[in-house]
This record gives C-alpha cells, structure tokens and sequence, in this order.
DNA sequence: GCATATCATACTGATTTAGTATACATTGCG
DNA sequence: CGCAATGTATACTAAATCAGTATGATATGC
C-alpha cells in the first residue's frame, strides 16, 4: 500500500532522538520507550536491526545504550528504511527479477522501475540531520 | 513496506493495455485476461474499482468492455494508485491526523509529510502515455 | 432466448505485521 | 563478588491485510 512499516516509523523515531545525544553518550531503549510511551520490546528488535546496518552502535552495561555510529549528516532516511524492510522495492519484478511470468511482455515493468527509482533516491536526499 | 499491493500492479497493466485501444472501441476483462494469464476475477474487482473513480468507463453486453474515459495523457500513475489504495499515506499520521498518541511531540512527522507529498507528486508526474 | 458482458457481495486461506515472553550475555559499580 | 542495568537472541501469539475464489444478479447485442 505503498506504506512504510510501523517498525521504519519507531526507527525514525529512535534515530532522531539519537541525533540529539551527545558525543560520547548514549541512550537506551528503556530510556527512549519512557520518553516515546513506546514499547520497549519492540524497539529493541529495531534497534538491533540498526545495529546489524552500520547506523548505530552500542555499549552493553549498566551505563550503555545506543549511538550513532557515524555523524548524522552521514546518513539518510534511506539508510533506515532499507535496514528495517530491505531495499525499496515498488513491486516484486524490481528486486526478483524472475519471479513474475508475465515479466517478458510486461509493459509496465519499464516505468515502475523507474519510479523506485526515483522514490529511492528521494528518499537518499534526506539527511537524517533534518530529524533533529 | 513501501509497496504497491499487486491489485494496484495489475490496474496498472490493464490500464496500459487500454491506452491501446482504438477510439471507440473496448477491450473485456476476459479478453485482457487471456492475453496476460491473470485471473480474471480478481481482474473484475480491480476494474470495478477503476471505474468508480473515473479513469475507465464500462459497457454491458456481449461487445462490451472497458475503455479509458478520458484519453490517457490526462490521467497519471498517481490516479491509478489512487483509486485502488486511496490517497498515498507513508505513515498512518499522514491520512490520519490524531490517529497516534505521540503525535504532538513526534520529531519526525514534518519530515515524513514531506515525503509523502514528495513521493505523490512524483507520480502524478507520469502520465498513462508512458506506460503504452 | 442465449451468449457474453459488467456488477455486487461474501468467503477462505495465506502472508505479513505488531506486539509479547523468556532466557542469555555483558558491563559498571559499590 | 554480587547486583542492577544494559544489549542480544529466539520463539511465539494475535491481529490485520491481501490474494484469490465462488456465486449470483443485471444488462446488452445478435
């Protein structure tokens, strides 16, 4: 329904409130969930994801959390989407080529490519310092 | 996850097949199924929707069919999307204003509008013609 | 009258997604 | 050391969405 997932929506909401933390600190989840009245389970799953992607790191510990790993103007929206749900991809024939039979007299396929294109690219135009 | 659902996918096919169709003539859902191996009822639902909005006009009997209401330059990717997934929203907060709790503190909601609006601007900036 | 269209509604099964539960591992600090 | 706070991992459940099907009604041309 060309949405993005709840999970990408609380992604952008964690990293922005981590744009704000300051060199050297970090936040934890628990922290952002009693900020954001999100569950904190949930985000933890997110937050992993982020980690996985290269966006954020993390310490362990009673003093630990979560930090951007590089300045925020290093990454986009972009960057978040894709860590949470993969690459964009409008419809399957994008990123499963194959998976479609009727791809090989497909008159579509042409110009939806285009447009995930292009909405990827959008979306690499944002920097995440705009979330601050 | 920021995709089209396959009913908007196919609309899309059919509608480009309809950009082929002479002046006064129409072409049947079953017909349009033959060619494209997709199941013909669930074809139906999808041009039923597309009537509704507009952008196909029907004819009953044995020579109808479907055909574009008005010529294709005038409608674009953003009309078909429309009328099968209602208006682009990339979070709920977009269509729904009140639909979550955080929304008055919520940082990332002016970003996200943004590329929403972003994104429906981008498909209303093809028209059908490129799909013939 | 019959074949071929569109139109309407309802149902089912599969897939995805949100959200929860539980256990484990690491670190800081008294 | 021992405890509390943190992240990490996996598995599970419930709800929502979506694809696809079935059936019947209504209109039209020949």
């Amino acid at each position: 329904m060309l949405t993005l997932s709840r999970q990408t929506d609380y992604a952008l909401q964690f990293v922005a409130a981590l744009t704000r933390v300051p060199e050297g600190a970090s936040l934890s989840i628990r922290e952002f969930a009693r900020q954001s009245t999100l569950s904190s389970l949930f985000l933890q799953r997110i937050a992993i994801r982020l980690k996985r992607s290269g966006i954020v790191s993390a310490t362990k510990g009673s003093t630990g959390g979560y930090r951007l790993a590089r300045p925020a103007a290093e990454f986009t929206v972009q960057d978040v989407v894709e860590a949470i749900e993969g690459p964009v991809s409008v419809t399957l024939c994008v990123s499963k080529p194959g998976a479609c039979a009727f791809e090989h007299k497909c008159r579509t396929k042409k110009v939806v490519s285009k447009i995930n294109y292009q909405i990827a690219q959008l979306l690499r135009n944002v920097p995440l310092t705009e979330l601050t």
